[in-house]
DNA sequence: CTCAAATCATGACGGGGCGTCACGATCGCC
DNA sequence: GGCGATCGTGACGCCCCGTCATGATTTGAG
């Protein structure tokens, strides 16, 4: 299994062979070949990446593993990223820069306290049991998983998260609080949650939604009762 | 610095040399001699692991940096455990053990959910601050420290958690809520305010479990004001 | 006390992943 | 068309890993 070499590194210049047509080629280049060929390999390896991952798991997946699906050369590999922890980096940042419209949304319509959390945790869940089931990474429960280290755009939906605390506690007059204690807890809550979310059948976002508002809203006395 | 092979390793019979005494040692030995150089060393590599640990961080720490440090043999190591990341478990498991007791009390004397909760965080937090300046670990904040994994203490202080919530829940005639949840969102809260709290100079442990405590028991609104 | 069997520390060794680098092919540009 | 810059390539040296044959030490039985 081998076969991958195709779409990748160096789309040779047969095309060119059938130059009956002087110029105009069909369809891709605006940028520059190498630039194209650049950003290609660089997204190659950050699939083939989510696919080890998935695979092998974090911690018995290597270098040479990752490269290996994307066709190119070991060296190649660090013409991108210095290592396995910088591509798992690029992954989870990815994430979060997906995730961040979503989020920015709820914080522009965002008019009271209540409705943010509940827009920006359910847009969270959701999203979460999207990626889950896109690439199913379909390792055994319980593996280590790295936390995800704090990428740039990882900050920025801390960030994201931190302001849209700000902006309805104004908006409310509302006591000032140690915002950077909230926001961890929440998000700590938000992910702990997903992840016992995650392991359940079937996968419930509604109703683990509605528990972690309910809990940051109003504490245990305001759970949802079973 | 080599000089650690001392007290390791076959404590040399020299001190039969002196038998004066036929028999009656002054002090060590009760089990077989081979019981105790192996504890010894279980115990060695452990310590030898938290300092290299926090020296190199856990990821540029590896096996032989840890064995070397003992003077043991690099095969000595895998005679007792498996790998680095089993190390980092037997260390985690080790701190899960310690604490547990504390829990315990806790748990035992709860009554009501609110005093439980305030007692549990605070015996946490005071916990790791503690552990935190005992061996201090110097790493450059946000470094990688790898997730525990759910080894028996571990698993062991979450049910403990759980245990204590049904029974003052129960005291209190509550109505039943997901306790899974419950538990994971309390712990990941504990965590991850600790985590934050611990950034902080001077670390205020009151402080940090009061926010905690009254975030679970009434959301926030009934957090702290600033 | 003696001796054989069991235990276990030792360190050399093969295997393999890591990161580098000199080379050469391709591209961009004049 | 040709030159300089770029970048893919894969072999190479390095180091860490986990194993294993060996011998030293301990144990327990006679």
């Amino acid at each position: 299994m081998t076969g991958r070499h195709d779409r990748l590194v160096h789309e040779s210049r047969s095309m060119s062979n059938i130059a009956y047509f002087p110029k105009a080629p069909v369809v891709d280049d605006r940028p520059g070949k190498r630039e194209r060929t650049k950003v290609a390999n660089r997204q190659a390896i950050l699939d083939a990446a989510r696919e080890v991952f998935g695979d092998l798991g974090y911690d018995a997946a290597t270098v040479r593993d990752i490269i290996r699906r994307t066709g190119l050369a070991s060296g190649t590999f660090y013409n991108y990223y210095k290592s396995k922890e910088e591509v798992f980096d690029a992954l989870a940042d990815d994430g979060a820069r997906r995730f961040r419209p979503l989020l920015r949304v709820e914080v522009d319509k965002a008019v009271d306290f209540q409705s943010f959390l509940r827009g920006a945790i359910t847009a969270y869940f959701q999203f979460v049991a999207t990626e889950q089931e896109n690439w199913r990474l379909n390792r055994p429960a319980g593996e280590q998983i790295p936390h995800a280290r704090a990428t740039p755009e990882i900050v920025a939906v801390f960030n994201e998260v931190r302001e849209g605390f700000a902006k309805v506690l104004e908006l409310e007059h509302a006591p000032a609080v140690d915002l950077d204690y909230l926001t961890a807890a929440c998000i700590a809550v938000a992910r702990e949650v997903s992840d016992k979310m995650l392991e359940r059948r079937p996968v419930d976002t509604a109703g683990a939604a509605d528990f972690a508002v309910k809990l940051i809203l109003g504490g245990l006395p305001a759970l949802p009762k079973l």
